[in-house]
RNA sequence: GCCGCUAUCGUCUAGGGGACUAGGACGCCGCCCUCUCACGGCGGAAACCGGGGUUCGAAUCCCCGUAGCGGUACCA
């Protein structure tokens, strides 16, 4: 199998394009086919540098690799003329002054369901010759033939005035080139296929393989954007997402395994995936599930590995007692530093946790507590829960009593994670300060 | 307008003629656990777009309708 991924350099690379990516990816994979990288960027007006190394870029987060490429488009423009003349000289394209508004007037002329034919000029644009009469079917893997009634197609604009190539000529021929056996795309390009189809019969080649995947939809069901919160890979990436988990979740919009399993991790991705499970209907983006999805995977790291990537994510070091004790409660990478950013940046300014638990009976409280805590012999997290489980008994009063006040004293807020957890780890010094400092304010 | 694709809980899906009183997951609701928030456990509400066929039997096959989406560029 020699399968390719082709985005075109427009803008950063979406959710859809990276889901795009991965499903050719696992099928190569899985196939121990080949994966190659081809950037289409024959619209020189929106194409730019910067684009294609943030799709690069989002790549390598992914950890979606290629074998060969990537290769640029425009740079094969040589081959592609020579093709253009191959398609001139044999008949099968002409030149064409055309306009937009020639072609609707040759419409309303012939009816709407009839495609505009053009005639031989001496210059312009290029188009192919589309048959008049019969039909091209695309086979596909996931939605099966589809037939595309010459009659109704347009002859196709293959190359500008100026000789540039346009997409649907380009795409045929550089699939051709490669030797590209499986297209496996979004189904957005279903009503292209048949012109590209007509491009490499025109050229006498055997046609690849064709599967269009369902679309990506937003929560609203319309077409994934920027309204829809993060859609682009890097954005997810800030937003603290694992690499590992975006794949799990991108694999599950528009194919399921046999048994239906949520939780599978690339390598059984790679096993189990199959272009004829591949759904037909488009899916929408959820951010809520990705993030149920990547609070699995967090909590599934080991404490070191975890701690890593908040340090690269954070960009702060000796994180890792902090990380053991707040692991259970985050979701994604950027929960963090709002649950246990206190331990480092000292106590939050919460008014409302203030007033609630350090009343007067929340400081008569902590004052047992500063008094149960001072002489321990160890500040160890048991030796901690020890003393303030005596606290709790002696005052005769809810855990939360005891509990709370302190809390708000260590963290500023009435949420923070586990409070023998969060005392051991401050340390006694920093502890009885922030009491203190609690008491005296 | 024309061409085409699609149609199971709010969402992602399992299902490929009888195993369906339609299963799982996210979310939602309730209970339990509990020092907060989470995590975890248990339970619950929630769907076969509509209408015709085919068949002894249809979520599953066919047709029509409806809706959504895509294409209809000298964009990709």
């Amino acid at each position: 199998m020699r399968l390719r991924f082709a985005p075109s350099p427009t803008g950063a690379l979406h959710v859809g394009g990276a889901r795009t990516a991965l499903y050719n990816w696992l099928l190569a994979r899985h196939d121990g086919g080949t994966l190659v990288l081809r950037i289409e960027d024959t619209d020189r007006e929106r194409s730019t540098p910067e684009n294609v190394e943030q799709i690069l870029d989002a790549l390598r987060w992914l950890q979606i690799d290629y074998d060969e490429g990537p290769i640029s488009q425009v740079a094969r423009s040589e081959r592609h003329k020579q093709v253009l003349a191959q398609l001139l000289d044999g008949g099968h394209a002409y030149h064409s002054t055309a306009t937009k508004a020639e072609v609707d007037a040759f419409k309303a002329e012939h009816g709407s369901k009839q495609g505009f034919r053009g005639e031989a000029e001496p210059s312009g644009a290029i188009r192919l010759r589309v048959p008049d009469d019969g039909e091209t079917v695309v086979h596909d893997l996931i939605r099966g033939d589809t037939t595309f009634a010459h009659v109704h197609l347009d002859d196709p604009v293959i190359a500008r005035a100026d000789g540039s190539v346009l997409y649907n000529f380009a795409v045929a021929v550089d699939d051709l080139d490669a030797g590209i056996t499986h297209v496996v795309r979004g189904e957005d390009h279903l009503s292209n296929t048949p012109k590209q189809l007509l491009v490499l019969e025109a050229l006498g080649a055997q046609p690849p393989v064709y599967a269009h995947l369902p679309l990506l939809h937003g929560s609203d069901g319309r077409k994934l954007s920027k309204r829809h919160g993060a859609a682009s890979v890097q954005e997810l990436r800030d937003e603290g997402y694992l690499p590992e988990a975006l794949r799990n979740y991108m694999a599950l919009l528009g194919w399921g395994s046999q048994d239906d399993e949520t939780i599978i991790s690339t390598d059984e991705l790679v096993q189990q995936f199959s272009i004829e499970r591949v759904s037909k209907n488009p899916a929408q983006f959820d951010h809520q599930k990705l993030r149920w999805l990547n609070g699995r995977y967090v909590r599934a790291l080991p404490v070191d590995e975890l701690t890593q990537r908040l340090e690269a994510f954070t960009g702060r070091g000796g994180l890792r007692a902090a990380v053991e004790i707040s692991r259970e409660k985050m979701q994604t990478l950027a929960d963090f530093w709002p649950l246990a950013g206190f331990i480092f940046d000292g106590p939050a300014d919460d008014p409302a946790a203030r007033e609630k638990w350090l009343d007067e009976a929340g400081r008569v409280t902590l004052r047992a507590v500063r008094d149960a805590l001072a002489p321990l012999a160890q500040f160890t997290q048991s030796a901690v829960q020890a003393a303030l489980e005596g606290v709790v008994a002696a005052l005769g009063v809810k855990p939360k009593q005891v509990f709370q006040p302190i809390r708000v004293a260590l963290a500023g807020r009435a949420v923070s994670p586990g409070i023998f957890e969060t005392l051991a780890v401050l340390g006694r010094d920093e502890s009885l300060a922030r009491i203190d400092r609690a008491l005296r304010s």
